[in-house]
Parts: structure tokens; sequence; C-alpha cells
DNA sequence: TGCATGTATGAACATTTGTTCATATCTTTG
DNA sequence: CAAAGATATGAACAAATGTTCATACATGCA
């Protein structure tokens, strides 16, 4: 006769946090938050300069960061000002980069 | 003139870090990670019946998250029984809980 | 006003992930 | 050894994501 084993995480909670894990898992999306933890905020040309995104996905990377609560922007004549709307994002990185799971 | 500016994450690093993310980025194997975070080891039979998932998906599930590093398992009789391997993983989940990004 | 620059948008397509289903394998027990 | 239980596997399909391309929009400047 097992015991109900019980869980912490309800599964509304279990998708937010899905959700918003899946929109950092992305090579392109890390490097745009550890830049941006590094730097208060860039603008979409800085960072497609730094990073050698083609401009219109970058654009598209952005708009799903920021409509995901993740980045904040500013527009400032024609640019653009992106920055961390989240600061504990950047722990994700920390966190993962500590972990030694295979590829 | 504008500076070179620096990030941290080389791109192997941030290859690395998004295909863990990714891996966790779902909410049942977002659960199997929180269930496994509480019980230091589980059979596939239990971990089915607690999040009500079916048996061959959550195989699957499994075999994936093994395949990557983040659990192991050792077979007990017709049991087989799944730990966390990666004991940082479970700091991924906290973290997430604490910010409050959109959705 | 018209051109250049910076950014966004949307549709089309490509790729990756998730899910289901049928079936195979292994282990235990009658 | 046959049947039942636990788990894995693989193919087929479905859905979600990523990428590209063409083009639109806004702003600043000649």
């Amino acid at each position: 006769m097992s015991e109900v084993i019980a869980y912490k995480l309800n599964k509304a909670k279990l998708e937010k946090a899905a959700y918003i894990l899946k929109t950092v898992a992305h090579p392109t999306r890390l490097a745009i938050v550890d830049l941006l933890s590094l730097n208060s905020r860039l603008s979409v040309n800085e960072i497609g300069d730094i990073l050698d995104v083609e401009q219109s996905l970058l654009s598209h990377h952005l708009t799903t960061m920021k409509l995901k609560g993740i980045l904040r922007s500013e527009k400032e004549g024609q640019s653009v000002y992106y920055s961390l709307k989240e600061k504990d994002i950047p722990k994700l990185i920390e966190c993962i980069e500590n972990c030694d799971c295979n590829m």
C-alpha cells in the first residue's frame, strides 16, 4: 500500500515555469540574457553586432522575450534599447553552468 | 565609436546550457524533477501514478532526461528506479519560481 | 520632402519536439 | 513454461518553434 508521495508544484506553476524556461532555452536568447546581465541596456543593433545575428531574427527573439516578461524595451530616437526586466533570469545561467550534465 | 562589450559565455557553453534547459522546460519533466528532488528514487510506475502520465509517454520523457544526464536509473526486479543525477537542477525550479514574469 | 538607418512584422517554410499506438523485451510468479 | 506486470522502443503523426525573406514603419538628417 503505497503512500501518496507529495510534490510541491501544482499544474499551473509547472506550466508557468516551463513556459519561462522554454523562452530562455535557446543559445541566442541565453546570450542575450548574458549580455544584458553585464550591460544594463543595449540597442538591437548593438546586440546584433555583438552576437552576429541577423536583424529580423534578432527582432523576433527580442519580441518573444519581451512578450514573456523577460525583457523590457524603450525607444530612443531610431533605436530601441532592451534591458533585463527579470533580474533573476541570469541566475539560471549560473545554475546551469555548475551542472555537468552530458551532451 | 562603440567599445566591444564583453559577454562571458562562449558558443559551446551557450549551446550546452540551452540544451539542458530545453530538456527541463516541459511541465511533465519539471514535475519529474520536482518529484525526484523530494523522493530520492521512484519507479516508473510510481511516477506515472502520481503524475498521471501514460506509460509510454513517461518512458520517453525519462529516457530523454537520462540521455541528457539529468537522471540516472537502476533496474531492480521488474521495476526501474529513476533518481536525480544532477542535484543542481531543482535549483532551476526555485530560481524560476521567484521570478514574476508574465504569461 | 526624400533618403538612409534602425526596428518590427507576417507569411512561408524548415526543423525540432511532443504524443500516440502497437508491439517488443524482461522479470516474476503460478 | 505460460501468463501477467513493468518498462522500452520505434514508427507515424501532430504541434510547436526557429528561420528566412520581403516589406512596412518610424525617425532623423541632407
